[in-house]
RNA sequence: GGCCAGUUGGUGAAGUGGCUUAACACACUGCCCUUUCACGGCAGCAUUCACGGAUUCGAAUUCCGUACUGGUCACCA
């Protein structure tokens, strides 16, 4: 086809296309940032919630663009209809402002670059294959899926490399007549490339996480533009990305097997090739087998899940950045009053095969999150996460506010601070004897009762308890007491003497704090006397009393 | 099947030819500290880096082959 035919043509297929790409190229001039400065972006399509491994790319995007004073913008790929979710795009702002990853430009903020939402894209993609078409490298295909199908078969046969390419590609050259024919019998068409690569050539690319790589140079004749006129993602990615002058796509490592074709359209388009960083997936062991983090089947793939069984965000956050850079964790240890904002992350500190995901550290990792928070901020956190999933309870925290900051304060203030709660929800049970009518619904039921402490013994001691001693005093006067019954002032000397004693001072200890906490184990006993008061601890003695039948 | 990548303890990983008798963290086990539970401390947990070969005085680190794992091969993204 000559030149003036492909020019009729192009007219023949985009008679509504009036812009040129000279118009596009200067609406969106270069960006105005310092240098160094990276332009990322998020690309989710609007499918419902957001995966965590799409999270996860999210989360770096901004992290990368914040840290070298760039922009990270969020560009909803809608391009196909059959995929679109109601309310898709919103479950995605939901779920970006839960993880409070905060892009600089959107169809919400908006931006110079905009739109930022594919579909509302179109007019722009069709400029640029109508000029492809002039240019003679994207021609009109009047393939039917059964004829594809079919050579697909053939392909599959013959063993060879499956695809439209070479002479697999029979619409690649029709004549104008012939396309002008098909046009006017209203035959369906889709836009391909026409591939100038060749793939006994090898092409050389280094991606910034995984390094150096080879490929063949691609030869496919790509679909650009679908039946309904609306750009395949390869397209939009080209087009956009240039448009929008993104200077790092970070995505998924689903796509490096179509980096070839994304580098031939940059080229073919005259377009500057950002630099790629593919991020390998967050995967799940199951039956021996190694997979992707599902949606599907997953919860903790969905942001959800974090706020219903209430592990903090921020501390999901804090585990994404453990696995995101190797050197994270250590320096997080290291920095307890810093965080995420001021670490620098690298490329070359990131994995390059899939992460396991790891319940257990995002338990730890939550565990010293909480540590770090004062006991009014985790009042305050875990009275937000009740409001909305354990009413009843979050009725029972208002009442009881002062004790309850006075119990989640205790043993905070020390260098090495308890890790007993993980998640919000952790604390109605870690803190089962802080609300003085819940801990009598209790009744001791959830401790299992099969060692029983004796109750005059306690009731001795607490007529000469006083409440006013200080930590070291009282801890003395205990100790004497324990003397003074026949046990031994500490569990060394028990332990020498096993058969002098009744016990030791932990003991009686232990049969103290049974009978007030309903549980063995809690922060420093004297510190929760003093906020029960004595009144409290009487009465728990006796609800112990019966329980215990004595 | 073609193409691409990966393979270091139960898990995440550090490691870029000699500093490695393989860091650190989670999990697990034991001990210590301790009024309990935690926290914290110490120790144990890969004598070896998928396997085979090559290069080298020297290899987890370089090269080749094999196996296995993952990704991808749509008018989905």
């Amino acid at each position: 086809m000559e030149k003036n035919e492909r020019i009729e043509l192009a007219e023949l297929l985009f008679p509504n296309i009036k812009k040129t790409r000279n118009y596009y190229e200067n609406l969106y001039p270069e960006r105005d940032l310092p240098d160094g400065a990276m332009v990322t972006r998020f690309g989710p399509s609007p499918t419902g919630f957001v995966h965590m491994g799409s999270l996860f790319s999210a989360f770096i995007d901004s992290v990368f663009a914040k840290q070298s004073h760039g922009k990270f913008f969020l560009r909803i790929e809608d391009t196909d209809q059959k995929r679109s979710v109601e309310n898709g795009t919103e479950g995605i702002f939901n779920d970006l402002n839960a993880f409070n990853i905060v892009p600089d430009e959107s169809e919400i903020v908006g931006g110079k670059y905009g739109p930022y939402i594919q579909s509302e894209r179109t007019e722009i993609y069709q400029t640029y294959v109508k000029d492809l078409i002039i240019q003679g490298l994207a021609y009109p295909c009047f393939m039917s899926e059964e004829e594809i199908a079919q050579i697909r078969e053939e392909q599959e046969i013959n063993k060879t490399k499956l695809g439209i390419y070479g002479h697999y590609a029979v619409d690649r050259d029709l004549s104008f007549d012939e396309i002008k024919e098909r046009l006017s019998n209203n035959q369906e068409y889709v836009i391909r490339l026409k591939s100038p690569g060749n793939s006994s050539n090898t092409i050389e690319i280094v991606d910034c996480i995984k390094g150096k790589m080879k490929f063949p140079e691609h030869d496919m004749d790509t679909v650009l533009l679908k039946k309904d006129g609306t750009p395949t993602y390869h397209f939009a990615h080209a087009i956009d990305d240039h448009l929008m002058h993104t200077t790092h796509v970070i995505r998924g490592d689903e796509w490096v097997s179509s980096l070839p074709l994304h580098i031939q359209l940059f080229d073919i388009l005259g377009f500057k090739l950002p630099q790629y960083a593919h991020v390998a997936p967050i995967t799940k062991k199951e039956d021996g087998t190694i997979r992707k983090l599902s949606k599907r089947k997953d919860p903790e793939a969905k942001v959800s899940y974090y706020e219903e069984v209430g592990i903090p965000i921020d501390a999901v956050k804090l585990y994404l950045a453990t696995i995101l850079n190797s050197n994270f964790e250590e320096w997080y240890l290291n920095n307890s009053e810093k965080n995420i904002d001021d670490f620098t992350f690298s490329f070359d500190k990131m994995a390059i095969g899939g992460t396991l995901f790891d319940l257990d550290k995002l338990n730890n990792i939550s565990k010293t999150y909480f540590s770090r928070k004062s006991g009014e901020d985790v009042y305050g956190e875990t009275l937000a996460y009740t409001e909305k999933f354990d009413p009843d309870y979050h009725k029972l925290l208002v009442d009881n506010k002062d004790d309850m900051i006075k119990f989640l304060s205790i043993e905070k203030d020390g260098e090495r601070p308890r890790k007993d709660i993980a998640k919000y929800s952790d604390v109605k049970e870690e803190f089962s004897y802080a609300i003085d009518n819940m801990f009598e619904k209790e009744n001791y039921s959830k401790y299992d009762g099969t060692k029983i402490y004796d109750v005059n013994l306690i009731k001795e001691y607490l007529e000469e308890l006083d409440l006013t001693s200080t930590n070291d005093e009282w801890f003395a006067g205990i100790k004497k007491f324990a003397i003074d019954h026949g046990y031994a002032a500490s569990p060394k000397e028990f332990k020498k003497n096993p058969e002098e004693f009744k016990g030791h001072v932990g003991d009686l200890c232990e049969a103290l704090r049974v009978m007030i906490t309903g549980r063995t184990k809690s922060p420093d006993l004297f510190s929760i006397m003093k906020i029960l008061g004595k009144d409290k601890i009487n009465n728990r003695v006796e609800l112990y009393k019966k329980f215990s039948n004595q």
